[in-house]
DNA sequence: TGCGTTTGTGTAACCGGTTACAAAGATTTC
DNA sequence: GAAATCTTTGTAACCGGTTACACAAACGCA
């Protein structure tokens, strides 16, 4: 593998010179120069970036550090992150953290020295021990993260409000008597979302202890809820589920049962997951641009890699209802929302 | 941000010793080892990988190149990938070739020097040119890549394989008249699944020149030769798509249209999207690996990275079928694989 | 006590680039 | 024609680690 000494030997010329014809610079002669491009092109020269970017001191790569690395969310994360960053030249440092702040830390850790600028997902830990193991004056985004934690700036999908538009777009068409499916009580997502529906809830005077349906956000406690649902008798005109699989399952045991989906009970669920356009009815729900997320996230770090410090303002990511089929307020027809029908109704921006 | 300078200086030792002592080697004395933990602790030292690996002539990090970065397709992919890089303690570089062979051939150059080894899931493009623009001696291994065509190991789901399963599959439970939704033209997987299903026709002697309508992978494409098929009123039995997307944008005109799935018309996919299992039937497929076929291709790049001369066996891994409603043979019973019915039949392993 | 061996530490070279500075040559100015 | 300035090129230091080698001290053995 040639060196940039190889190519300044083939050339006849000295290391300086072949670096500086081969970036560009304008002062080198244009026969030199083209000696060097020859003799690179010769050895088939590829430049080391690992050394590169230890004198520039700086990489053109950022590190990304999530939780987990599959499903919709994280591919939709990615390519908003890579949507941005590929135009600015920067390369993608992947790192999943498995689980435990150890190797949370570690991943962080890891990238010290090989990154310009870092965006993390953190888990519910402690942010005290996350702030420690981060590289100091290394610009960093957090994603998701509740902003006022730590000193940081962040980005995230205002969940409690997607929560409270869609419980008050329910109330709004004549339902009142609305059960909420939660999500994991260690999960921030899935608070927010829960408290965005109390909030509205009592706001509208409607009902002051509306119904909480424990949940996992699997489809399965979803089905569960249903089947607490009818077995209970429990009044309950319309189910607001914190995620959309969980709305998946409950809608296909209420649809067994023989419950009409919407003209009996509503259902919706909070995510706009591909499926959703698919079920029958075509489920309600909250759309969430996660690839959004990424892009604003990585838009904020480049802001501040530009300008060591530039403004950093929190973002708060508002998502938009996605009405169809299973909170229909017709009552009438039944036939709509089907697989191919794709009439939507998007009610906020 | 502290050196291994300051670090060695606090501590009132070499450099040398300092390294030692962080890396643990075991001709250090105790107490300088502990008066130089002590010492990068108290400085909150992080060393920087990228001069770490100048040295070491290895980054413990591996290049990931692909054509696009979107879909659970990707993150699957992924997914594999970092179940066995992570456990060998290796970081992911990821890397999306824009579409052109331009920036693929950019993207590999910028891998150079920091990373130890490739993945690569090359678009259709000149293989000359991917060898070429390819660090010589960099140990890579491609993905979804037609073996033989360039001198590399590589993995790949057996497409043909699968196509030829489903399509023996439909014929062995008494669809003989099966039409074949192609996806695009330029896309290899496409060929392959059209070959397989061609193949498996030919041989069975049922149909000398089956239905073959032109698609792109799209849910309208399945829509549009389900249309053309209901218009022409052709002599079909079953319908075997290319993916699953067509699949269901087929089904759900011929429901529409009124035409009973399976009874009068059978539908199969290729893919086992999450979707699959929802539609109604619920969709009988061919499931592909994804993640399998990202973790075999690390492995196979991790026996490489270990000895650079490691047999290389290239890997064609075969798919599963999936049957399920779409494709029931009893055509009594219509109440059968809904959404939350989950029996599946796996036929091939 | 003197000699060879082992052990622990420091000095300095090296990985592969970039770039400050010096020097030489070309050009301009008086 | 000499001095001042600009342009082009080379030498060598540097980025932040690792490690070959040198060297001194401690140890074992006659």
């Amino acid at each position: 593998m040639p060196t940039i000494r190889d190519v300044a030997r083939t050339a006849g010329v000295s290391v300086a010179t072949a670096s500086r014809a081969l970036n560009g610079h304008s002062n080198v002669t244009d026969g030199l120069r083209k000696r060097v491009t020859d003799a690179a092109a010769q050895l088939n020269y590829i430049p080391h970036s690992g050394a590169r970017s230890l004198t520039r001191q700086r990489s053109d790569a950022i590190g990304v550090v999530l939780p987990d690395l599959f499903g919709e969310y994280f591919s939709e994360l990615v390519r908003g992150i890579d949507r941005i960053a590929h135009q600015a030249g920067l390369q993608l440092l992947l790192s999943n953290m498995h689980g435990s702040a150890q190797s949370t830390a570690t991943a962080i850790r890891a990238m010290r020295g090989r990154v310009d600028g870092m965006l993390i997902m953190p888990p519910e830990t402690d942010p005290a021990y996350l702030v420690s193991s981060l590289p100091p004056g290394l610009p960093t985004v957090l994603i998701n993260y509740p902003s006022g934690l730590v000193d940081l700036p962040s980005v995230a999908i205002d969940n409690c409000y997607g929560a409270r538009a869609m419980t008050e777009a329910l109330l709004s068409r004549g339902y009142h008597r609305i059960a909420h499916i939660s999500g994991p009580r260690d999960n921030r997502d899935a608070r927010e979302r829960l408290r965005g529906f109390t909030d509205a809830m009592h706001e509208s005077g409607n009902e002051q202890s509306p119904l909480i349906l424990p949940g996992d956000f699997t489809e399965e406690a979803g089905a569960e809820a249903a089947r607490l649902i009818i077995a209970g008798n429990v009044a309950v005109d319309a189910v607001f589920a914190a995620n959309d699989m969980m709305a998946v399952g409950c809608l296909a045991v209420l649809r067994e049962a023989g419950i009409m989906v919407p003209d009996q009970i509503a259902v919706a669920g909070f995510d706009d997951i591909p499926l959703a356009r698919f079920t029958y009815p075509a489920l309600s729900t909250v759309e969430v641009h996660i690839a959004d997320m990424g892009a604003a996230a990585m838009s904020l770090l480049l802001a501040q890699l530009h300008d060591q410090d530039a403004p950093t303002q929190d973002q708060l990511l508002k998502p938009a209802l996605m009405m169809r089929g299973t909170t229909a307020m017709n009552h009438k027809s039944m036939r709509q929302s089907t697989a191919n029908d794709q009439r939507e109704e998007r009610e906020l921006s």
